[in-house]
DNA sequence: ATGACCTACAACCATGTTGTTGTACGTTAG
DNA sequence: CTAACGTACAACAACATGGTTGTAGGTCAT
């Protein structure tokens, strides 16, 4: 089992490679099952390069791999990269309600003060 | 309670504001405690037009907003938008989950056929 | 072997992003 | 009132992004 952590840069290019709806779209669908990228082009009113560039960006941040097959490059998930991206958003949400839990205390410390 | 949905439009922009680290080292210390803008312009190596700028795209994204107190304005995290894009991922994860448990099925069908 | 198909990659263009500096204006402190 | 502070915004330069077309090479079917 990997430790798997995720530096800044490592986190720059993956909500980069999230942050377009095209690359979302291929990403859904290679974890549905995996595909080649001229498959995934025929989806796209782009052309084949774009396609290609898309799925470049997505490799680049270690969402998805290619292993070749034939004269076709087939395109599949790498779920550990989407795992991590999304345990670090996780940690800003448990951030948050540890503040929230701070200021609660606070406010019952402050009715406490108010009773006496 | 709000409903909550994420256009496309909206998850690109709040992607595209997380792939920058100082922009995530902004909400972080948001998220924390809010805080105006020069006094996070202070923790990083550039010039305050630059950090206000980072502001501005996590402010587009509403992962932030701003109250003005006297002559500050106050940036404080949106929580609910962190949620809502932390939730999109969930999504994402539930679809690799979905894919395999079919194949996990597929399989034990097969050994079911050889078993016979 | 030939043609069709899949991919890789370079060159190019338009636009967007990220930093800079400079100017202007409202607010607070002394 | 004046000086310092906090903010807003425009203009600019450098670079990245996202699309295009064109060329080339490897693989498969006939």
């Amino acid at each position: 089992m990997v430790v798997g952590h995720l530096t800044a840069a490592d986190a720059d290019r993956v909500f980069h490679a999230l942050a377009d709806a095209t690359r979302r779209d291929i990403l859904i669908r290679v974890i549905r099952s995996e595909q080649s990228v001229s498959a995934l082009a025929r989806h796209y009113p782009m052309s084949f390069a774009a396609v290609q560039k898309h799925v470049a960006v997505l490799e680049k941040a270690a969402l998805v791999g290619k292993k070749r097959r034939g004269r076709e490059q087939m395109v599949h998930a790498e779920h550990e990269t989407l795992r991590r991206i999304a345990r670090l958003l996780d940690a800003y949400e448990d951030l948050w309600r540890q503040r929230n839990d701070q200021i609660t205390a606070i406010l019952e410390e402050d009715d406490e003060r108010v009773e006496k």
